[in-house]
DNA sequence: CTGTTAGCGCGTTCAT
DNA sequence: ATGAACGCGCTAACAG
C-alpha cells in the first residue's frame, strides 16, 4: 500500500516536480506521455522518479487547468429532456460504451436547460436531445463559438452542427400496412396526452394508414393507457378481451407492445397465430424476447449516434477545421423488421 | 435581435474589454457584480458600456478558467449507479429544484466508475450513490485532497466526508407485522434477483416477520417478476387469482405494489377491503394515487439529501473549515405510513 | 470613488 | 531536461 499525502489540499504538478527532482515540463511530458513531436525525449530512470513522485502523492492532473490550455476537456455532455425515457438510457449506454476506450468521460444534463450551461461549461462535444424553438438561436450562436453540437431534431436547420433526424411518420404506416394485410380489426395502443386525447405522430399514422385502406376506425380499439409499462398491460388486457377482440394490435412504442405480448398470453392467446402485435421503436429487447416482436425502426441508431458524436468529440479542436468537415443532417431511415409477433401474413392465413 | 460575432472563436474576457474600452477587471468586476469587499465601484454608464459588449460578443465566461482561480465550479456532480431506477431519477429532481436557484448545476455521471472521474474532475460537491468495497481506499483519499462528498452507504466509514444511511431492514420488517395484525395469508411481490432466488434485505424482513408471529411462509405467496412494472402486475394478477389467494401483499418497492394495486382493482377486489397492499420505499406517487398507498420508508429523504449536498457545495471551500463543520453520519430513520390500501386492522375488521 | 496594473493559479508547450 | 511564456478569468494593490 503506498502511503498518499494527506495534506487535505490537491497534489499540484509543482509538488510531483519538486518530490521528483524536476521541472514541472518533464512531469508533464512524463505524465502525458507525449514530447514535441519526435520520439521520447525522456530518460527512463527520470520517468521512473517522476511517475513514483505522482503515485506517491496521489497526484491526478486538474482537467479544468489543463482545458485552459489545450482547449480538451475530454468530456462530452448528454443534454436529456426525459431521462426516465427508455430511449435516454440507450443514448447514454451506447455513448459510455464508446467513449470508455477513448478515455473521454459523458457527462449527463438532466435539465432541459441545456442553453445556460453550455454557454459556459466546455465539451469537446455536446449531444442535445430537444430543441424548442427560442432555443434555436441560442443554438447557433453556441455552434458559432466553437461548441461542437450534435442535435437531435426534425426540423432545425443544420447551421455549423449535425443534426440527427428520424421521422416517425412514414415509418409507423408501414407498421399499420403490415398488419392490414392480414388483418381488419386493428387496435392502437398508446399513451394518453395530457389533455386526454391520443395525438401525436405516430397515432396519426394508424389513423391514416386504417383511412386509406378504407377500414373504419373504431373508438373503442383506442387503448389510451398512463406511460406506464402496467398501464399498457391493463390496457391492451381490456381490448383483448372484448367480445369481438381486435386480431391485431398496433403499440406506438416498443415498451407498451412487450405488455401487449405478455397481457395476451396471460390470457391464453398464441402471439403470432392467434393475435398479431407490432410495435414501434426497435428496441434490442424486442428482438431478443419469445416470441420475438415485429417492429418498425431505425437501423442500429445508438451506436451510429454515439459514434458522430464522439468523432466529433476527438476530431480537430480547431473549429476553422471543423467546418470543413461538412457537419450535417444525418438521416435514419426507418425500417421494418418482421418478426415472430407478427409474421407476413399471406391469403390462406390472413384473418378476416 | 442583437447581432452577435461570428468569428468562430468564443469570446473572452479581453475581447469585451477592448471592445468596451476598459480593462479586464473591470468587465470582471461589472459582470460579477462584486467589488473588493465594500459597496459597488463601477459607475452605471461604465457598467453599462461592459454590458453592452458582453452582449454583443455573446461573452460567457469560461468556468474552468473561474474554476482554476476560485476553486469553485458552481457543479455538483451525481453519480448514480442505476440510472434506471425511479430512485435515481428522485435524486435528481430534487437536487435539481434545489440547485437552480443557486446557480448551481447539477452534473450526472451514469458510469459507476466514478473513482477515475472524480480524481480528474472538479465540483463543488459530489453524491456518490454506492460504493464497492475496493473503491473505499479512494474514497478516502479523495476527501484527503479535497473533494466535498456525500456518500449513500450502508457500512462506510464517513473519515472526512458525508454518509447517508437509510437503512431498510426494521422498516420492512414493520410494514410486514402491520399486515400481520389483520392476516394470516399474506403474500411477498418481490423482484427476483439474478439467480433466481430471492434474496435481499427486503425478503428477508418478510420471512423473519412471518416466522417471528408463527406464521408458515408459503412457497406459491412469493411472486416473483422480472423488475418491470408490468411483470409485476402479471405475478400479482397470478397470486390474487389463486383458489386461496392471499389476503394481503407485502410488495418490496412501491412501484410493485402501485402495479399490484392495478391488478386487485382489474380483478374487481376492493383494496383495502378484500385486500391489503403495502409497499417499500414512500416514494410520492403513492401518496397521491386513489386509494393512496401503505407504505414504509424515510421520511423526506430526497429533499434532505439535496439539502445537505448543496449546502457542502456552497459551504467554505476552504477544506481546512469544512471540516468543522463535522461532516459525518446522516441517518434516515423508516416510518410506517398508514394509509388506505392498508388501514389498521382491529380484532373486528381482521381476515383471519 | 473609479478604473488600471500586475500577478495568481493550473498544466502545457516552445525555445534554449 | 529546463525556464519561461501561454491561455483564461479573478482580484489585491495601486494610480488617478
Amino acid at each position: 500500500m503506498a502511503k498518499t499525502s494527506n495534506t487535505g489540499v490537491r497534489p499540484t504538478i509543482r509538488m510531483v516536480a519538486e518530490l521528483a527532482g524536476v521541472s514541472t515540463a518533464t512531469v508533464s511530458y512524463v505524465l502525458s506521455g507525449r514530447r514535441g513531436d519526435g520520439g521520447p525525449g525522456v530518460s527512463d530512470p527520470t520517468a521512473e522518479k517522476v511517475k513514483a513522485a505522482a503515485e506517491r502523492l496521489g497526484y491526478r492532473p486538474n482537467q479544468a487547468a489543463r482545458a485552459i490550455r489545450t482547449g480538451r476537456t475530454n468530456t462530452v455532455i448528454l443534454s436529456l429532456t426525459m431521462l426516465s425515457d427508455p430511449w435516454s438510457l440507450s443514448v447514454i449506454e451506447a455513448v459510455q460504451k464508446a467513449a470508455g476506450p477513448l478515455g473521454i468521460t459523458p457527462m449527463i444534463l438532466g435539465d432541459a436547460d441545456w442553453v445556460k450551461v453550455l454557454g459556459t461549461h466546455n465539451a469537446d462535444a455536446v449531444f442535445v436531445d430537444a430543441v424548442r424553438p427560442e432555443q434555436r438561436d441560442a443554438l447557433r450562436q453556441l455552434a458559432q463559438h466553437g461548441t461542437t453540437l450534435v442535435v437531435f431534431d426534425e426540423e432545425v436547420q443544420a447551421e455549423g452542427f449535425d443534426v440527427i433526424r428520424s421521422i416517425a411518420g412514414p415509418g409507423c404506416r408501414m407498421a399499420v400496412e403490415h398488419l392490414l394485410h392480414g388483418h381488419r380489426r386493428i387496435a392502437c395502443l398508446t399513451p394518453a396526452t395530457p389533455d386526454g386525447t391520443s395525438g401525436g405522430t405516430r397515432y396519426r399514422a394508424y389513423a391514416q394508414a386504417l383511412e386509406h385502406a378504407g377500414v373504419e376506425e373504431r373508438e373503442d380499439f383506442v387503448g389510451l393507457f398512463d406511460g406506464t409499462s402496467a398501464g399498457a398491460y391493463a390496457a391492451a388486457t381490456r381490448l383483448l378481451t372484448m367480445p369481438d377482440r381486435p386480431t391485431a394490435i398496433y403499440a406506438t412504442t416498443d415498451y407498451a407492445a412487450v405488455s401487449a405480448i405478455n397481457a395476451a398470453q396471460r390470457l391464453g392467446l398464441a402471439v403470432g397465430a392467434d393475435v398479431d402485435i407490432i410495435g414501434v421503436g426497435n428496441t434490442v429487447e424486442g428482438e431478443r424476447m419469445s416470441p420475438s416482436l415485429s417492429t418498425v425502426g431505425p437501423v442500429d441508431f445508438f451506436d451510429k449516434l454515439a459514434r458522430l458524436l464522439l468523432q466529433r468529440a476527438t476530431g480537430p479542436a480547431d473549429p476553422a477545421a471543423a467546418t470543413a468537415e461538412t457537419p450535417g443532417v444525418l438521416d435514419f431511415p426507418w425500417h421494418l423488421f418482421v418478426r415472430e409477433s407478427a409474421p407476413h401474413r399471406s391469403a390462406a392465413t390472413r384473418l378476416y
